[in-house]
DNA sequence: AACTTCAACAACCGCCATTGG
DNA sequence: CCCAATGGCGGTTGTTGAAGT
């Protein structure tokens, strides 16, 4: 049996809103909020509507202080910065301008800033490589430029915009805040991305996509509202930690933030504690990586990136580190228990 | 003027994660 | 723990108007 549709298809209207339209479901909202339940909203608002319709209306639309039209280089920029790190992922994206909703900036890069892109391109280069498919990692953005510079060896951006050219999409990203990947929901996980030049760089010595970001912090890339670094014993830390969204809701878009330069030669640590001392769960851990075995797939095999969330799985499912996803206290978090941290050192 | 093509963007659909009973 | 309801997201389609023929 399927699942029950969330309305009656019969009974609802689709298509346009007319301005009737809007007008109720504006001033209802702003009489009543949304009470948090959007399928009820349209009956109560007097709209034959379907709540998932009424909540994209708001949302793209009728919210205040949503921004249309023309985008500007400095928005040009941010999307495809984060396009070329993330790939599609529009609301993430999104959160990063101010005023511009996930559907208005899809559609945009769809639309112009692809073709922008594209049509900067050598004509050799102009058809985008194909993707990985899904059946060998079926979470990796569709779009993704970090796969399009896999795949194509690394040379097509760099073609379209050699480093010596200016183009409003590529510049480093020095300028997004800090809290990049902060939503605007609840959930405040946040990311900072930094690398050292050779960390990154791809096996033929092309370029990598990373280079399109300013380091921030030597051999460090962080996920996390905060900075927060542990370093080895040696000193050296490469660090990534992700934000509890990232884990939790998104754990194999881990694969996404890969770095390529992470793939090989690479050790990683899966720390977990609470935010200025390993509790105990850092400390089995640490002991894990330090005394026993790491996981199958972290050291040398390629691709490791395919292969190691599901190792992070294995290892926060593990008794060893108890259930990560469940109980909080195996994170890394922060005073307000928003910043769960997934860290790796080489 | 009529028709076609294309670009832009609004809206829908289906899937997945989360939540709460 | 299970499952239905709901929210959120990304991909896709539909609609509209401008431009071209």
């Amino acid at each position: 049996m399927g699942r029950a549709p969330c309305c009656d298809k019969a009974n609802v209207k689709k298509g346009p809103w007319s301005p009737e339209e809007d007008s109720k479901l504006k001033e209802y909202i702003e009489k009543y909020g949304t009470g948090g339940n959007w399928i009820a909203l349209p009956q109560k608002a007097g709209l034959k509507r379907c709540g998932k319709s009424c909540r994209l209306r708001w949302l793209n639309y009728l919210r205040p202080n949503i921004k249309h039209g023309e985008f500007s280089d400095e928005e040009d920029r941010i999307i495809c910065s984060l396009f070329a790190s993330i790939g599609s992922r529009w609301s993430i994206i999104a959160a990063q301008l101010p005023g511009r909703t996930d559907n208005d900036i899809k559609n945009y890069w769809n639309t112009k800033l692809k073709k922008k892109l594209m049509a900067m391109a050598p004509q050799s280069q102009r058809k985008l490589p194909s993707f990985p498919s899904s059946h060998q990692n079926p979470s990796l953005p569709s779009h993704s430029l970090s796969s399009l510079f896999k795949d194509s060896g690394g040379s097509f951006i760099t073609s379209c915009y050699p480093s010596t050219k200016s183009f409003p999409g590529f510049d480093p990203i020095s300028h997004i805040s800090s809290n990049i990947f902060t939503s605007n929901t609840s959930s405040s996980s946040a990311v900072s991305l930094a690398t050292n030049s050779t960390l990154f760089q791809t096996q033929d010595s092309l370029v990598s996509p990373m280079q399109f970001y300013q380091p921030v912090k030597e051999n460090l890339l962080m996920f996390g509202s905060e900075a927060s670094c542990s370093s080895n014993s040696d000193g050296s830390c490469s660090q990534m930690s992700y934000g509890r969204d990232q884990i939790k809701q998104e754990d194999m878009g881990l694969q996404s933030y890969m770095p390529n330069g992470f793939e090989e030669n690479h050790k990683f640590m899966l720390s977990y504690g609470n935010n200025s001392n390993n509790n105990n769960g850092g400390e089995n851990l640490n002991q894990y990586w330090t005394t026993g075995k790491p996981p199958n797939g972290y050291f040398g095999e390629t691709p490791l990136a395919f292969d190691l969330m599901e190792d992070v799985k294995q290892l926060i499912s593990s008794s060893s580190v108890g259930n990560g996803y469940n109980n909080s206290n195996n994170f890394l978090i922060d005073e307000n228990k928003t910043q769960e941290k997934v860290m790796f050192y080489n």
